[in-house]
RNA sequence: GGGCGGUUAGCUCAGUUGGGAGAGCACCAGCUCGACAAGCUGGGGGUCACUGGUUCGAGCCCAGUACCGCCCACCA
């Protein structure tokens, strides 16, 4: 043993070894409880970053002691194949090749995307081994899978049977760059500097004029109304008559709506319903007709009319001006900063679009999934997450579910020739309504959360009835970031109650967002990114696990380099600590009986901290769950304890030795759901060992029977950093206190200044019982502790004077 | 414009029903090299962002203000 831990080679050995060894298996076994995680599935479009590395860490630390408990544990690993995501990772690719996903047609492309999903699948996986976590690597999924597919398929007709998957036209968010849908919540907000042009709609009756502000003038061609204020005195006159729309020349009515901001611009606003959402809210309740003059591909089309047809809409936008201006109707120009929507991959600047899109009603589904969030079946940690998970769920609404993109699930929908709908889990031979045989699929694909949705039992086999399913539904946590709540967490809720009848798990711990050491996103583009890869070259696994987890304290967090040497030198600090028991004790045979104080000391210790760590894991507090690890390790085990029997380890005290090495494994199993790999590579290094760390069991509930002598050396020593003061200890204590602290060379010069420390503390505690609202106000064991307090002064002062 | 979180030592952060301000790193001093590319012991260092309020007592509770961050949002 080296007097220096070097993690690199130890952590892979024992990767390697865990799962050579069947220890991350895990087969259905009806004697033995359950404990499932639902793992995010990371996209394959690219490596991962330290996000994925800290929720590895924390949901491993969980897997880890549910292992040692005797759980029957499932901790699922696998991809998402991350829909838009994904294809725009390999349009990007093909890019650097001068190559569009068009040149090579759409099955070219999708095989593009197969290749490069065995490239960085791989590269993944890799890396989460590297972390150490302990997923059953035989299972890995894909949401793309022959059978994931066909649970797909299978949900889609489910709800399309039910009547909550319907295809409608509305106005959507289109990606002009991906030609597709997107939902909102695939959208950006940016800013971005416009110019707002106030132009005036002559009134059809020749008496008198409008003036709306708009930072598209091209729509004007499709405008449709203006509409004002109700209240809005300005306009009261002219709601119901008709102004005439430039450059087309359409007489269009004014209307009264209240979503109209009195206040922006001229507070009147031009109705365009086919290119604006709010326009086209107003446009469907008003019975206005919707026009659309910009196409799929972003430019004008045909509707636009003669002299548009073709043009981009900056080319548009300039013709319409110059036609204002000839006549006299555009009032002014300015600069206008305002935000946009943008698409969240390729960040083209969204245009809303009336498009035939497909829909998944919610009003259902959410109803028994927000049921199981308020009831406390499903819950979130921590508590504000929950209140704002159930929040976005009761405003969500129907979902856009397909989109135009080439990569994901293909809509299980056919078409006839006469336009009927048919829809089947697998290739009908006719169409259901006409019995037509020319069928032709849609070449629409699934949002990708559509399947993600699935993810907790899909893996699992449904819509077969497994052994899996059976054991290992419903699971019980999910560890997630923020971001995910809406996109995944409340549709995994509400999907697993529609087809399992259950929740998918019942606790979902949203960890912290790791932020660049200056603060700011962590991102690839600003450089600020950093590879989990690269901190576990430079530290190890176990020190990155701890650092991490010690940064997850509060929603947004810091990368702190700081934090990760932390855990190198604690790791480092238990190696060393195990080479001094192991070393010195000679292969001695584990006892853990104490005879002496420190033993009885080390070990009440070490099963009080037993119980703080099952606290904080139980509330998934993460960052005091590794600071009680570091505390535990450095100053009562090191510190204390081993200083204290060094010698006698040395001199060949059998009890000692004994002793010494049961405590440390105790200790190494405390450590090892965090610090797996150096805790196991010291377990292989004791004598006589039966069994992997991996695979023994947590020790009982502590009993710190024995804490009186924990107590009596600690305030013993508590007293002395305090003050100074020598402590009347006796017999085992006193040898304990003298062998790790030191008393002070010279006492009369602290003397006079304890001596008045003491005084203060007398009056002020003085002061305070003589306080009647005090006494009888505080609460009783605040009083009682104030009255020991003084008592305990009084002892000292006294033993001071003497 | 909403929602959430933050503001405590030079840095990164703890602080569990309100009851004598803490950790790690950094810094200083002493000790010790028979586990520790180091370790141990001790020390210096803080108007707990600001203003008001409640209370015998506020880092903690209430109201407000100022900055910072993240998420959300249809002001054309």
């Amino acid at each position: 043993m080296d007097a220096l831990y070097k993690p690199e080679g130890v952590e892979e050995r024992w990767q390697r070894t865990w799962e050579e060894e069947g220890l991350y298996d895990a087969d259905p076994d009806p004697s033995r409880r359950s404990f499932a995680i639902a793992h995010p599935p990371p996209n394959v479009t690219g490596d991962l970053h330290l996000g994925h590395a800290l929720q590895l860490s924390l949901a491993d630390t969980i897997v880890r002691t549910r292992r040692m408990q005797g759980y029957n544990v499932l901790f699922q690993p696998g991809f998402d194949h991350a829909g838009i995501s994904t294809q725009n990772a390999v349009e990007k690719h093909l890019a650097t090749e001068g190559k569009t996903r068009q040149d090579l047609g759409r099955e070219a492309f999708e095989q593009r995307v197969w290749e490069w999903l065995r490239e960085y699948g791989g590269k993944i996986m890799f890396q989460f081994r590297r972390v150490g976590a302990s997923l059953d690597y035989r299972r890995e999924r894909f949401t793309m899978d022959d059978g994931y597919v066909r649970a797909v398929m299978r949900f889609f007709v489910h709800l399309y049977d039910k009547g909550w998957i319907y295809r409608a036209n509305r106005i959507i968010n289109w990606c002009p760059f991906h030609l597709t849908s997107l939902s909102d919540l695939e959208l950006q907000h940016v800013d971005v500097d416009d110019m707002l042009a106030y132009v005036r709609y002559p009134l059809a009756d020749g008496d008198g004029e409008i003036t709306i502000a708009t930072v598209r003038p091209a729509t004007i061609l499709a405008d449709v109304a203006v509409a004002v204020h109700p209240g809005d005195e300005r306009y009261e006159d002219l709601v119901g008559r008709e102004v005439v729309v430039p450059v087309v020349e359409r007489r269009v009515p004014v209307i009264a709506d209240d979503r109209v901001e009195r206040e922006f611009g001229t507070g009147a606003l031009k109705v365009t319903p086919g290119h604006d959402p709010l326009d086209y809210e107003i446009g469907r309740d008003h019975g206005l007709p919707e026009l659309s003059v910009i196409g799929a591909d972003g430019r004008m089309n045909a509707e636009a009319g003669p002299g548009f047809e073709g043009l981009t809409q900056q080319e548009a936008d300039e013709r319409v001006l110059a036609w204002l201006q000839e006549r006299g109707q555009l009032e002014k120009r300015e600069q206008y900063r305002h935000t946009v929507a943008v698409c969240d991959r390729c960040k083209s600047r969204i245009e809303p679009r009336i498009s035939l899109q497909w829909w998944c009603a919610m009003d259902e589904l959410k109803r028994p999934a927000l049921e199981a969030l308020r009831s406390g079946r499903v819950r979130y940690h921590p508590e504000s997450q929950h209140r704002f998970a159930i929040q976005s769920l009761e405003d969500a609404p129907d979902w856009n579910i397909s989109r135009q993109i080439w990569w994901g699930h293909q809509l299980p929908v056919w078409e006839c020739p006469d336009g009927h709908i048919t829809v089947a889990e697998t290739e009908p031979e006719a169409c259901a309504d006409c019995g037509s045989k020319e069928l032709t699929r849609s070449t629409d694909v699934l949002d990708t959360w559509f399947s993600s949705a699935l993810w907790p039992f899909a893996t699992l086999g449904w819509p077969d009835d497994t052994p899996d399913l059976l054991q290992f539904y419903p699971g019980d946590l999910n560890t997630t970031a923020r971001d995910i709540i809406r996109l995944w967490e409340n549709r995994m809720i509400f999907s697993g109650l529609e087809l399992m009848g259950d929740v998918p798990f019942t606790d979902i711990v949203i960890h912290s967002t790791v932020h660049a050491p200056a603060g700011g996103r962590m991102s690839k583009s600003l450089g600020t990114g950093m590879n989990p890869l690269a901190v576990i070259d430079a530290y190890g696994a176990d020190a990155m696990r701890y650092g991490l987890m010690k940064m997850a304290s509060s929603q947004d967090v810091r990368f702190s380099e700081g934090a990760i040497d932390e855990g190198r030198k604690l790791a480092n600090k238990l190696w060393n600590v195990a080479r001094l028991i192991i070393l010195a004790s000679d292969g001695a045979k584990p006892d853990p009986r104490p005879r002496t104080l420190e033993e009885h000391w080390i070990l009440a210790r070490l099963a009080q901290t037993q119980r703080r760590i099952e606290r904080h894991l139980a509330e998934f507090d993460f960052s005091h769950l590794v600071d009680e690890l570091y505390h535990l390790t450095f100053d009562d085990f090191c510190d204390w304890y081993a200083e204290a029997i060094k010698a006698r380890l040395y001199d060949g005290d059998a009890g000692a030795r004994a002793t010494a090495t049961a405590a440390l494994e105790r200790l190494l199993t405390l450590l090892h759901p965090a610090m797996p790999h150096v805790t196991e590579e010291i377990w292989s290094n004791l004598p006589d060992r039966e069994r992997r760390l991996i695979v023994t069991p947590w020790p009982e509930a502590g009993d710190d029977s024995q804490a009186g002598a924990l107590a009596r050396v600690q305030e013993a020593a508590e007293m002395y950093r305090r003050s100074g003061v020598r402590i009347p200890l006796e017999g085992e204590e006193r040898r304990i206190f003298d062998a790790v602290v030191r008393p002070r060379e010279d006492g009369d010069g602290d003397a006079a200044a304890e001596v008045e420390r003491l005084r203060n503390e007398i009056a002020r505690a003085e002061g305070m019982l003589a306080n009647d609202r005090f006494v009888q106000n505080a609460p009783a064991h605040v009083v009682d502790a104030e009255r020991e307090k003084l008592a305990r002064y009084q002892r000292e002062l006294d033993a001071l004077t003497d």
